[in-house]
DNA sequence: ATGACTCCCAGTGGGAGA
C-alpha cells in the first residue's frame, strides 16, 4: 500500500501535473493540502476519470484539503477536528482498506509573537487531544500532511538562521514531539536518508537549485503500523516542473 | 534589505504563505 501527502499549493493550478503524478506513482491514498478550492470547485470528475475517488473540504482563496483513494470510497470521513470549532479547512479524514488516514494542513503560524502562532498552539492542541481518540478507535492509523514544522535542526537547511523563526521555534517542536508521544512515529526517520533531504523549498531566491529547504511536510504512523512501513522518501521531481509547487509530495509504503 | 516568488482576489495593490 501507498500512502503520500502533496501541498500543491492551489490544484486549481497544479491539477494537470497532480493527475500526471497520480499516473506515475498509482498511490493508493493521497491527501492534498491548499487546494485552495471552494467545495462547489472540486474537479472530483476530472480525478475520478483517471482512476481516484476523492472526498474533500475547502474554502475561498485559503487552505483546503483532500483524500483520494484508488480503490473505493474512504470511510468513516471526518471534516475538519471534532469538537474544535475552526473557521478554516485544515483535516479530512478516512477509512482506506483498513488504515485510518488523518490528512492535515498544519497551521503557518507567521511568527511566534503573532495572533496566528496562538491559533497554531491552540490547534495543535486540539489535533493531539483528538488523535488520542482516534488511535483509541483505529490502531492502524496514519496522519500526514504539511506540519509546518520542522522537527530537528536536520531538518533545516541553515538552522542557525532559523533559530526561533517559525517552523523551528520550541514550542512548535515540543508539540511534535507530543505527537509522537502518542505512539507516532516519523516513517521518514526509521530509514536511512541522504543528508540535506527537505520537503518545501522558498520559491525565493533561486532556493531549490541550491537546495535550501525545510523539512516539513511528513508522514507518521502508529505504534501497530509501524512494522509494515518499507519505505519512505520525499520526490523532487515535480519540484523540477516549469510550474511546481514550492513543496515536494511525500510517499510512504506498507507491506500488505 | 521591510526584498526576492507564487497564488489569490482584486482591480493597476496587498495579504498570505514558509
Amino acid at each position: 500500500m501507498k500512502l503520500a501527502t502533496w501541498n500543491v499549493n492551489s490544484l486549481n493550478v497544479r491539477l494537470p501535473q497532480m493527475l500526471d503524478w497520480l499516473q506515475a506513482q498509482q498511490p493508493d491514498a493521497l491527501v492534498l493540502q491548499e487546494t485552495k478550492l471552494t467545495d462547489d470547485k472540486f474537479p472530483h470528475a476530472e480525478i475520478a476519470a483517471a482512476g481516484w475517488q476523492s472526498v474533500w473540504f475547502g474554502q475561498k482563496t485559503y487552505n483546503g484539503v483532500a483524500l483520494l483513494t484508488r480503490h473505493g470510497e474512504p470511510a468513516d470521513v471526518v471534516r475538519n477536528i471534532p469538537g474544535f470549532d475552526d473557521q478554516q479547512a485544515r483535516v479530512i479524514a478516512g477509512t482506506v482498506a483498513g488504515v485510518r488516514v488523518v490528512g492535515g494542513y498544519f497551521p503557518n503560524g507567521q511568527a511566534p509573537d503573532s495572533d496566528k502562532f496562538v491559533y497554531k498552539m491552540r490547534w495543535l492542541d486540539a489535533l493531539r487531544e483528538w488523535l488520542k481518540t482516534e488511535l483509541a478507535a483505529h490502531p492502524q492509523l496514519v496522519l500526514m500532511g504539511d506540519f509546518n514544522i520542522a522537527p530537528e535542526d536536520r531538518d533545516v537547511y541553515d538552522p542557525i538562521a532559523w533559530a526561533g523563526q517559525i517552523h523551528c521555534t520550541d514550542e512548535e517542536r515540543t508539540h511534535f514531539k507530543g505527537l509522537l508521544g502518542l505512539g507516532l512515529h516519523d516513517a521518514f526517520r526509521l530509514f536511512e536518508q541522504p543528508p540535506k533531504s527537505w520537503s518545501w523549498w522558498d520559491y525565493r531566491n533561486l532556493a531549490f537549485r541550491k537546495n535550501q529547504g525545510l523539512r516539513i511536510d511528513h508522514i507518521l504512523v502508529s505504534q501497530a503500523l509501524q512494522p509494515r512501513v518499507t519505505a519512505c522518501t520525499v520526490d523532487k521531481l515535480p519540484r523540477k516542473n516549469e510550474r511546481p509547487s514550492d513543496h515536494a509530495p511525500v510517499l510512504a509504503t506498507l507491506a500488505d
